[in-house]
RNA sequence: GCUCAGGUGGCGGAAUGGUAGACGCUGAGGACUUAAAAUCCUUUGGCCGUAAGGCCGUGCGGGUUCGAGUCCCGCCCCGAGCACCA
């Protein structure tokens, strides 16, 4: 069966074979022992109201080339898709219209399921997943429920960016230039008490597992500079007249000697205690004015370093001497103890300071290039450092900090930029976090009941948070209690002291536990009958995860979607195993791929998964399409291409052809509608050589000339290797090669004609499905084998050979005999015309002769 | 400022150190057609030349090499990421 048309007509054959394979679930797959597996996974989307976007279909579109062509060469191919469906937009819908999200949600998946079907990618829909699907967060909770068991997550009382233009707290990461990322409103600090992940405690495996990852190293090294590795040494200045000790954190500790003062962070919990009388007033002010000061204005590099001096003096462990102890906002309470030790002679910020308040440079460091310039911040050969002098910046570095160690004023240490991950959002239309808030005195006396049900989850210690005088301890749910999910609500605004929507929904919120049984029931259906002594009243926890949670994980989820038993079943992650190829867009190359790892290696090492340490081997990164004009596709700009419309005028096999064809998958390109133009002819062009005017197949030669026979080799060997290498832009300029022999050859014959079809097939299924059952082939190209290509049909029979005179090419030899010597080549290249032409009276320095290439004469 | 990636015709882009510009688009000319669309053929880096052929040419300046878009050094320009991290 087939589509039947007598033209091209992509709409009717797209159409057929996508209902074709609908019907036939294709592209469905079963765990099969007997076959290699691949497992090829996207980024899934966020299904947003606009529908898919132009930039989508690319990086579908190559992975599912790769999907079909690993199909077709053997392997056991899994690419499923998915929806990342909690998040902001549907919730901001959900306020102006006060539609439950989820019915937004659900109408926004099928939009985008009914685009991505009509482009015709292998997915196996079976198998398709949804964040926000009770069924699907029971997992991501139950994941929570093991990080908090296992002490990785707490709550803190932390000061964290909240945006009241969104009425939530956002992660750093969702903070760009002082504004937030989604919306772009300004963001201010705020304290609130917030549940952390503690992904610093993985910072040195994520930073250890890098190294046996297969991605853009632009990605790793991203990650590297966001945990933020230093190795240095905290050093212990004791204060003048005070039993108090200021702890600094340098990776120079070789600079000791030219520390002239030390700087104290706004926030530093000394302040208070060491400021001298005289000083008070003025360190309470720039106190107050930095914490006024936004991020942005603080960290701004061009503004000129200022600080208040406290009065108070320390001692240099070093040498002795007393030096002022100043405050300024440079330094940052965040990083290492919120103190450093200033080196103005070698440190470009110290420096910058005390030029600024007339305090003394002292030079520590010879630099060997004998520059004389300070601050001069490279290693070299210590000087006015007493008995270290001599020695280099590196040979003190661990001398010195060893030296202080003996009198316990200096350790070694590191320090990590990475920050623990803030992990509660004031949001409706995210995972609720699966804690109840009970009385501390009803925790104890209930952990220490032997009957206590809440045992599954419970950490050693217990987390606990003080509201309006009363201490809370969070309870955990157990499995059995998941998912919890969502109340229904009409009022998704969040409350204006910056609670969750879900604080105001009383019969939610309050409830009854009973610590024995496990029981939770509403206090507002609580029978007061049925109270005893096991039953306590808690409130849950209002907050939900943000939308990275959902994606931490999903790549498990597709290996057994519907199991209700575990979050992955051990049978199919151990045929499985973790992705072999994970494609999506560069933006998410620190925040989901660094918490999406470490929860990963959180799973491994609880041993929930056995299937190695990191999730993702190889990564990549497809670029991203720009408008017709070269600038980002927006609606301002009015450059934004529909891809319904693309298909609607072009088809799919020509939008995904087009995608792939415009240039290198990883780099950045615009789009160009003539440029669509160019392949849709050449999707004609391939419908002409098989099909004739009247709607019928042709025939086709009995055999092709050697030339052709050539060609269509090196075309299957090509497009296989182009493949591999997601060279996908050059595969098709090789198609196109192919196809335009064949048709100087006046056809195709009926080898190279089925052959050519299974090659196109992954980058065009739809016209390569319709052809091939027009060839008179049963079932679906999808399962045809890829062809083999003949080597001996590639070594071409004669060589053109380029005869350079001084490096200039002068003439072109083509030898029939592969083999011919180099000395007869060199006979041959020299009675050219043209070259004796160049070579005439001139004497020959040297002859040049590169197998099957080249020939160079070079002459005086 | 630091780190990384990149700079090739009118455009998107090809080129294991070996014919720079494959393939596609655009432009020009032609065939078919009453005409148009579609399709097909020729041509399309610049300059000189009727041609054969020659000279120049991969951001700029040097270098290595028989030979450089490709390797090395310095500079310029665009893009991305980080950004007072001590």
């Amino acid at each position: 069966m087939y589509a039947g048309c007598q033209q091209y007509d992509f709409d009717q054959i797209e159409l057929f074979w996508q209902k074709f394979w609908d019907k036939n679930k294709t592209f469905c797959v079963q765990e099969d022992t007997s076959k290699e597996k691949y497992y090829i996974l996207d980024m899934f989307p966020y299904p947003s109201g606009a529908g898919l976007h132009i930039g989508h279909p690319e990086g579908y579109t190559a992975s599912d080339i790769l999907a079909r062509y690993k199909h077709a060469k053997g392997y056991n191919v899994l690419h499923p898709m998915g929806w990342d469906a909690f998040g902001l937009p549907a919730e901001q819908h959900a306020i102006k219209t006060g539609i439950n999200p989820s019915t937004n949600t659900a109408n926004n998946v099928s939009i985008f399921k009914k685009q991505m079907k009509r482009i015709g990618f292998a997915i196996d829909w079976e198998r398709e997943i949804n964040t926000t699907d009770p069924i699907y967060f029971k997992w991501t909770q139950w994941i929570f429920l093991q990080l908090f068991k296992h002490g990785l997550a707490y709550v803190d009382e932390c000061p964290v960016w909240w945006c009241e233009g969104l009425k939530s707290v956002l992660a750093n990461e969702e903070v760009i230039g002082g504004r937030s990322e989604r919306g772009n409103f300004p963001v201010v600090r705020k304290n609130l008490c917030q549940w952390v992940l503690r992904i610093t405690r993985y910072a040195d495996k994520l930073l250890e597992g890098l190294s046996s990852v297969d991605w853009p190293d632009s990605t790793k090294r991203q990650q590297i500079a966001w945990i933020g590795k230093s190795e240095g040494a905290n050093i212990f200045f004791k204060i003048d007249g005070h039993g108090e000790e200021i702890c600094t954190y340098t990776t120079r500790p070789d600079t000791i000697f030219g520390v002239t003062f030390l700087v104290l962070a706004p926030e530093h919990p000394l302040i208070e205690k060491i400021v001298a009388p005289k000083f008070e007033n003025d360190v309470k002010k720039y106190v107050e004015n930095s914490r006024k000061k936004s991020d942005l204005e603080r960290t701004d590099l061009a503004k000129t370093k200022t600080g208040v001096q406290t009065g108070a003096h320390a001692i240099n462990p070093a040498n002795g001497k007393k030096i002022e102890i100043w405050i300024a906002d440079y330094v940052l309470a965040s990083h290492g103890s919120g103190a450093i030790m200033a080196v103005p002679g070698h440190d470009r910020r110290d420096y910058d300071f005390a030029s600024n308040y007339g305090i003394a440079v002292t030079k520590v460091i010879d630099n060997a290039s004998g520059d004389n310039q300070l601050p001069y911040v490279g290693d070299g050969v210590l000087i006015n450092s007493e008995r270290f002098n001599g020695l280099s910046s590196e040979e003190a570095k661990g001398k010195i900090v060893s030296w202080l160690q003996e009198t316990k004023r200096a350790d070694f240490t590191q320090n990590y930029k990475l920050r623990n991950w803030l992990f509660s959002r004031q949001r409706y239309w995210g995972e609720p976090i699966p804690i109840i808030w009970i009385k501390e005195n009803d925790y104890k006396a209930a952990a220490s009941n032997d009957k206590f049900y809440f045992k599954e989850f419970l950490p050693n210690e217990p987390i606990s948070n003080e509201k309006d005088g009363i201490t809370y301890c969070a309870l955990p749910l157990c499995t059995s209690h998941l998912p919890l999910t969502l109340p229904p609500t009409d009022n998704y605004l969040p409350s204006s002291d910056g609670e969750s929507p879900l604080a105001k929904i009383h019969s939610w919120l309050n409830v009854y536990v009973n610590v024995e049984t496990g029981q939770i029931v509403p206090a507002d259906d609580f029978n007061e009958k049925d109270r005893n002594s096991s039953c306590v009243l808690g409130r849950r926890e209002t907050n939900t995860m943000p939308q990275w949670a959902g994606s931490c994980w999903y790549y498990l989820r597709y290996l057994s979607p519907r199991c209700e038993t575990a979050i992955v079943d051990p049978d199919a992650i151990n045929y499985w195993q973790t992705p072999d190829f994970y494609i999506g867009g560069a933006e998410h190359a620190v925040l989901h791929l660094l918490y999406a790892r470490f929860w990963h290696r959180f799973l491994f090492d609880i041993g929930v998964i056995r299937t190695g340490k990191e999730p993702f081997k190889k990564l990549f990164h497809q670029g991203i399409i720009l408008g017709e004009d070269g600038t980002k596709m927006s609606k301002s700009r009015g450059n934004v291409i529909n891809p319904d419309e693309v298909v609607n005028r072009y088809g799919a096999d020509a939008l995904r052809l087009y995608e792939m064809f415009l240039g290198p998958l990883d780099m950045m390109k615009p789009w160009s509608t003539k440029g669509i133009e160019g392949v849709f002819r050449f999707l004609k062009k391939i419908w002409n050589e098989y099909i004739d005017r009247e709607g019928n197949t042709k025939n086709f030669h009995d055999n092709l000339s050697d030339e052709c026979q050539t060609v269509v080799n090196e075309t299957i060997k090509k497009v296989g290797n182009d493949i591999e290498g997601l060279k996908f832009n050059t595969a098709i300029s090789q198609m196109m090669i192919c196809l335009n022999s064949i048709q100087k050859a006046g056809g195709f014959d009926n080898a190279s004609a089925g052959n050519f079809l299974k090659i196109l097939a992954p980058f065009a299924p739809h016209i390569s499905e319709e052809l091939w059952a027009r060839l008179g082939n049963n079932g679906s190209i999808y399962d045809a084998p890829w062809p083999e290509y003949d080597d001996s049909k590639i070594v071409p029979t004669s060589q053109k050979i380029i005869v350079q005179v001084n490096g200039k090419m002068r003439a072109e030899l083509v030898v029939n005999d592969v083999n011919t010597s180099e000395g007869a080549i060199f006979e041959l290249a020299i009675n050219i015309e043209n070259v004796k032409k160049y070579v005439a009276n001139k004497k020959i320095l040297k002859k040049v002769y590169a197998k099957g290439t080249v020939v160079n004469f070079v002459v005086e």
